[in-house]
DNA sequence: CCGGTTGTTCAGCG
DNA sequence: GCGCTGAACAACCG
């Protein structure tokens, strides 16, 4: 589920349940969920890859990490992490990270530097850019504070884009290209979105997984690259070292 | 059917 | 205190 365009979605989704009471509160989260009964959520918002759950009083985080999931108004077979029964439905969230966060919002979160935010700000997301010279474009692309949302697939497709090698260093790299790379991420953040939801997102896979360049026809090459180690599928031929 | 992974945090170490 | 490594989490797909 993870990447911050499938949690656009999920807000989409629980909609129905904005302004509404909570009647009951469950699953077998450690936390102390309970004062949330009988409470109104007020607003469902997003930052990246965390799920909001807004309370007059305190607001409820979740991560869905790798393994995450979400069921609305049907159980799945494993016991949810986290229900939230409503008068016209319930939300059930099974093996995610849960928060209580206490303080405002806008305290903690940069929502300029959610891909998928209104507030996207591309312009600052470049000049957090040359301020790592020394990291790789890999680990550019997963770093939340820079692209809050952008995960492994939003990666490798977006360096394919560009037509960027992914152990480029960001000071070796075009300030143009910089900003091709921050213009493409938003887009393809967009694109995930509108394919996910026709559930055909992995069709449009490039690169990711993939064995062969759509572009060139060689074959692809699949390493651990970068201080995060996640897996880059790139082409040697069409994706640029700088 | 087993191996790998759309992610993050934390403990332990040098 | 820092950076690095590996573990933990625990579900689904191919």
């Amino acid at each position: 589920m993870p990447e911050g365009p499938s949690l656009v979605i999920l807000k989409e989704l629980v909609q129905p349940f904005k302004n509404k009471k909570v009647i009951a509160v469950g699953g077998n989260t450690k936390l102390d969920v309970t004062p949330f009964a009988g409470k109104k959520i007020i607003d469902f918002k997003t930052w990246g890859k965390h799920f909001l759950i807004c309370f007059s009083k305190g607001t409820i985080r979740i991560h869905l990490m790798l393994f995450g999931s979400y069921t609305i108004n049907e159980q799945k077979a494993t016991p949810p992490r986290l229900s939230l029964a409503f008068q016209n439905g319930t939300l059930y969230f099974y093996t995610c990270s849960i928060k209580i966060i206490d303080e405002p919002l806008d305290n903690i979160y940069d929502w300029s530097a959610d891909i998928m935010s209104d507030a996207w700000d591309a312009k600052a997301a470049i000049e957090k850019l040359t301020q790592h010279p020394d990291t790789m474009v890999c680990d550019a692309l997963l770093m939340q504070d820079i692209f809050s949302g952008s995960g492994n697939i939003i990666k490798n497709e977006v360096l394919f884009r560009v037509k960027v090698h992914p152990e480029s260093l960001l000071g070796n790299v075009a300030k143009s290209k910089l900003k091709a790379l921050v213009t493409e991420t938003r887009k393809y953040a967009f694109d995930f979105y509108n394919w996910k939801k026709a559930y055909v997102l992995r069709k449009h896979w490039k690169v990711h997984t993939k064995k062969i360049c759509p572009d060139c026809e060689r074959p692809l090459t699949k390493t651990y690259s970068g201080k995060f180690k996640r897996r880059s599928f790139y082409c040697e031929n069409c994706q640029i070292l700088y």
